[in-house]
DNA sequence: CTGCGGTCCTGAAGGC
DNA sequence: TGCCTTCAGGACCGCA
């Protein structure tokens, strides 16, 4: 998208477009970063606009040959090469967000990939913490970028009771959900993300993503647990589904 | 500090 | 067919 200018954009669910949608018309876009879950479009003049897709939010890219359904679009930037790029959301949670005099800001969380995810400071959050290990491990505050899916995944390949409170697990314990949190995000970038049964989860050119062919515990209730001849359950856990193995995950 | 439930919304799927 | 319930890759807020 690099290099692209905005010539028109619209705004079709004001509540989702929080800014001026002139302030990021007639710009060009000139790269993209990201923190946490937060997608920020950076755009000459230091204008960045940030976009959270929350469950279902997709970007969605149009051109001259390939239209997309638009019965969920809410928000279009048009430009000036003739593609658009959709916004797309039914449930109208996801947002985009127009900031002005952008600046990259520190990030307080530790996360996979970067250099303040180490062993230690992963420990050091959760001895700190009497919350459960999988609801610790989606607090974006502490740790940025695992959601249900992966927090759920990582806890099964870890073999660790996702109700356990973060300050019980021992350090080989820890040591192992690090690696697992680890080697399964990698292996679901290589995959390009989980286009799971709600196949909202989409490229730019509205390919899926491969990772759902690899859940071994995620919306796999009532199935066999992959580790043993037990079942996989869901529970929730504040107000979200955990699925795990009770006799896998001690 | 913690968990919990409600809230923002809509659509798909399944039961009766 | 139609009505009801449940579920959904997130996060915030107020309450106990």
């Amino acid at each position: 998208m690099v290099g692209k200018a905005t010539s028109r954009v619209e705004a079709l669910e004001p509540k989702m477009f929080e800014g001026d949608p002139a302030t990021v018309t007639g710009k060009k876009i000139v790269g993209a970063a990201r923190t946490a879950k937060v997608l920020k479009i950076l755009l000459e003049d230091d204008i960045a606009l940030f976009i959270h897709f929350k469950l279902n939010g997709q970007l969605l890219l149009e051109t001259p040959g390939k239209a997309f359904d638009r019965r969920f679009t809410r928000v279009i930037l048009h430009f000036t090469d003739g593609t658009k790029l959709l916004f797309n959301d039914s449930r109208k949670f996801a947002w985009m967000k127009v900031i002005q005099n952008y600046r990259p800001e520190a990030q307080i969380a530790i996360e996979p990939f970067k250099d303040n995810f180490t062993l230690d400071n992963f420990s050091a959050i959760l001895a700190k913490s009497r919350k459960p290990i999988k609801i610790m491990l989606m607090d974006q505050d502490k740790i940025a970028g695992i959601g249900n899916i992966y927090a759920n995944e990582s806890l099964f390949a870890a073999g660790i009771d996702p109700f356990r409170l973060s300050n019980s697990l021992k350090s080989a314990e820890t040591k192992k959900l690090y690696a697992a949190i680890l080697k399964i995000l990698a292996k679901a970038i290589d995959c390009r993300g989980s286009s799971g049964k709600d196949e909202s989860y989409r490229q730019l050119d509205g390919g899926t993503g491969c990772y759902q062919e690899h859940f071994l515990v995620y919306q796999r209730n009532g199935q066999k647990c992959p580790g043993c001849a037990g079942e996989i359950l869901r529970k929730k856990q504040s107000g979200r589904s955990t699925f795990y193995c009770p006799e896998c995950q001690k």
